[in-house]
DNA sequence: GCGTTACATTGACCTAGGATAAGAAAGGAG
DNA sequence: CTCCTTTCTTATCCTAGGTCAATGTAACGC
């Protein structure tokens, strides 16, 4: 239950073979079933999940009661609260699998065990974290200055195939609008080209 | 026109006086004039800037021609396009001086000094870049779930010395509404309790 | 001082998207 | 296959906030 993942860590954060082999030695996997939590709001999270398999969604409660969605997580991706990971903070965000989903659970001393072995894998969280910063800058850009319609071309565009995955409610969370304005933007969409 | 930045890395990052001296000794440091652009968006960000005094605010242009304010920095603030700084892309941001700046302007060389210099550098990088994307996630969240109102009274909250050095149009600009709405969300608030 | 430019407020109107409600369609569980 | 739950769509109405335009006001150069 770790191909995956150790084949991503010999590509992306270029360990050796030896390398990968003993640092994941240690590792838990898990399987989480469609509709389960791996995190609640409000406690502290102590992993940061590898996607094997499946998918994760994280969310945030506002006082309304109502979801909204931070990150969809598929195959080979990280889904963390990375505040309530580093700063030991309780988490904002509750993170559940959208399906059956396989997770491999990092712990801080995975990390500082990775940076021990190469240095190479603390030049690779750097840049992991600058990108993290570009993604979520790019997604506030959107909210400032998108419509609704561009936000939703925006992420069908980069995220094709959840497209499929995903429920359209979910998706409409995700872009700050509801499952109705969704649906209109699509029909317009629908009638002008496709 | 180092002081504050010199205490800073004391304070903060835990570097010695003789570390302090040795890594700023080279330094640059440049005043802006009010109105002053210290970086055009398609450029390439070569600097991180440390303000040393003044005010900054960073900023992107839509299609529409509408600016979004993404950042203000007053003292002891860094202000960049990380993601262009890093990967070396074009930068969606520009930077302006709002008031007359000083800034100490930090290159990628001077990142790699210091890290050669003290590790203990490197953590601070770290938690620096994790507190960027946790202040970038409550954006995000605010976007998604709070009116206008409450994304104001957010902002003086935080800000509350801003308040009084930004015209009000840039206050809207960040908080994505326009000036006009910010001034009836002010004169509701005036109206209901100050 | 005066004129100019930038900023803030106000009012009248408009629109994107929210709220509510009610079907339609599509999965699962039995 | 049938029932039930979840998701998606559609229609009607509503509201937060945008747009446009006028007026007010403060700050600065000259």
């Amino acid at each position: 239950m770790l191909e995956n993942f150790q084949a991503y860590l010999k590509e992306k954060a270029k360990l050796s073979e030896a390398e990968v082999l003993s640092l994941t030695a240690t590792l838990t996997s898990r399987k989480f079933r469609k509709g389960e939590f791996l995190l609640h709001a409000g406690e502290i999270c102590h992993y940061t999940f590898f996607v094997e398999k499946g998918l994760l969604r994280s969310f945030t409660t506002d006082d309304a009661g109502k979801e909204h969605v931070i990150q969809f997580g598929p195959e080979n991706w990280f889904v963390s609260d990375r505040s309530s990971a580093y700063f030991h903070e309780a988490s904002d965000f509750s993170i559940e699998a959208v399906e059956d989903t396989a997770v491999v659970l990092l712990d801080a001393d995975f990390m500082l065990r990775a940076s021990e072995i190469n240095s190479a894998f603390t030049q690779f969280n750097e840049m992991a974290l600058q990108n993290h910063i570009r993604h979520l800058q790019k997604r506030i850009n959107l909210l400032l200055s998108a419509t609704a319609e561009k936000r939703y071309l925006d992420f069908i565009r980069l995220y094709p195939d959840l497209t499929l995955r995903v429920p359209q409610w979910m998706i409409a969370s995700y872009l700050g609008i509801t499952p109705e304005s969704l649906s209109r933007v699509r029909k317009e969409l629908a009638k002008n080209h496709l």
